[in-house]
Order: structure tokens, then sequence, then C-alpha cells
DNA sequence: CGCATATCGTCTGTTCGACAGATTACTTCT
DNA sequence: AGAAGTAATCTGTCGAACAGACGATATGCG
């Protein structure tokens, strides 16, 4: 049931941000990669596939269309000249708001059979369980982040 | 951050059910195909693919696999000589017994980090979100079914 | 009844995206 | 300095998903 729940909702959800984000390249996939680029900050190019579990070689072409559309940048690391870190442009955190915005809607309809209450504990939950279930994350910085601590940036 | 939870949280999941169910043909698809079957019992081949989100064509050589293997089986549909009825044979629903066993494991594993009150809780509201968002599912008995549900339990 | 239309499951062909592996550039360790 | 390791990119291959056609049956209508 577990299993099920997850493949469902994330189908549905993937339906409706597909539809909210469709002036992004490469609808929702390009979705969460702005979004995590945005709010998440990853330090570098792998860094930001891990958190996503993408694949090195596809996130290579996904920013590339990224960098075309004048949404994110690619710019050297001071301290490590092999690694990019991706920026977002201000036209990308512009039209990230506009999407988030949808998205958000999309994200309240999706869960409209529940009451605001338990959307709410259901997305608290959902966002611990997935932090500590997450591979390879710093684990004290992901519990850190969870229990609330995360407002200083 | 619902999104990536989501993702996130599928992604662990299906790594460890894919290792749960080994036994099984087609891993996580296999597992999700034969759990339908054994607890949801959907009346026909088209009923199950639409319930898992499979596409008819995939469904047909899912279930070639599975008859061959002994655990499922195809019968006529006796009110409309079209369809098939899919059924578990013994030996599907005792191998599937045993692979429930583990994923239930696997599954108590994933959510290590919530409380076993909130995992709980988790549980429930997932199911109920789901089934309310569910494509084409009879949305009378969906509420109905998860009515109440919060206080409850 | 005879015809048109829709549905169930199967089969075929094509396409598109994921991944493995090699490559280049740079860092780090000894 | 040389060896080994890592970041990102490029190339080729393979498999899984989907569209479309088909045979079989069901249903609706005159």
């Amino acid at each position: 049931m577990l299993g099920w729940s997850l493949t469902v909702l994330l189908r549905e959800w993937s339906a409706r941000v597909e539809e909210a984000s469709r002036d992004l390249p490469h609808g929702v996939r390009g979705y969460q990669v702005l979004s995590a680029v945005v709010h998440d900050a990853p330090p570098t190019q792998a860094a930001l596939a891990a958190r996503l579990g993408i694949d090195r070689t596809v996130m290579t072409y996904l920013l590339d269309k990224f960098e075309g559309c004048d949404l994110l940048e690619r710019r050297q690391d001071p301290s490590d000249r092999r690694a990019r870190r991706i920026v977002p442009t201000d036209h990308g955190r512009r039209v990230l708001a506009e999407v988030d915005a949808r998205v958000a809607q999309a994200e309240e309809e999706l869960l409209s059979t529940l009451p605001p209450e338990d959307r709410r504990v259901l997305r608290a939950l959902l966002e611990h369980a997935a932090t500590g279930a997450a591979p390879g994350e710093d684990r004290c910085a992901a519990v850190a982040r969870s229990a609330g601590l995360t407002q200083e940036a």
C-alpha cells in the first residue's frame, strides 16, 4: 500500500506540475532542477545531480538547455576549477517564482481530499522521512534542517 | 519540497523492494502487480493496468511472464469473453506472502527515522491522499472508505 | 436481424531517454 | 614530479514505453 500510494501520488503530482511548468524546458524535470538550484543551492553540478537522483550525463544536457534559455548559469568554482557552480539568473528566479505559485496551487488541489491541517502534517512527515531516507546525504545537516534550524541561510 | 519528498521516498522504496523481491519476475513492477492482484483483486486485466498506471501493452508481457512462472492465471471472464480475469495461483499467494513480509520490514527501515506513531499516521494520510487523487477511481467509494480517518485509527 | 461503433487483449515497429565507457581537465596524495 | 582520483562532457548502445493496427467480442440502433 505504501508503494502504491507513493506511486500514485507522484504520478499525479507529475501530471499536474507538468501542466504548471510548461514554459520550462524539460517539464517536471526542469522544474525540479530549477527549484533545487534556487531553494537548496547545492554547491556543484554533481551535488545537484545526486540530490535529484539524476545521472550526471543527463544533468549535462539539462543544464545546457537551461543556460540556453537564460535561466541558469554555470560558473567556475574558484576553489576547484574542475567543478561548476550552478547559479540562477535573475530571469530564472522570476520565472521560478511564477511557476512555484502555480505548483503550490496544483499541490493543494492534489491534496484537496485532506483537511488543511492534515495536509500540513503529511507534508512535514514526508519531508522528514525523505530527508532521513535520502542516500549519502550529510546526516547532521539533514537532521538540523528538518528540525527547523535553517533560517540562517 | 512535496515533489522532492515523494521522488526520494519512492526511489528509496523501489531500491529496497527491488532487493526484497528478487525471486519475482520484473522486480518491483512484478511485486506491485502480484500484490495488486491478490490484495485488490481488480476485475480485469485492463482494470489492473489502470490501477497501477501501466500501459496495457506492457501488462500483456508482464502477465505472460507471471503465467509462465505459475504465479498468476488468466481466465475467461464469463460475462465478457473479451476480458480476462487475473487470478493468483496457490503458489503465487505463498510467494507473495513471503515477499510481503520482507517488504514490510524494508518499509519499516525506510521510515525508521520517524517514531512508530508517526509512521502509522504517514501511511494513513498517504493512502487517503492517493485514493482521493487517483484518476478514474469511483469518488464516492473512495470518500466513504476514508471518511473520518483522522479521528479514529 | 444486419450494420456500425466501441472495447479487450495482443502484436509490431519506432522512438526516446537512460546508462556505460572513454575523454579532457584539473586536484590531491605521496 | 608522478600516480591516482574526481568533475564534467561526449559518444554509442540498448531497452522500455508508447502509438497504431489487428482479431475477437460486445453493444447500440434502425
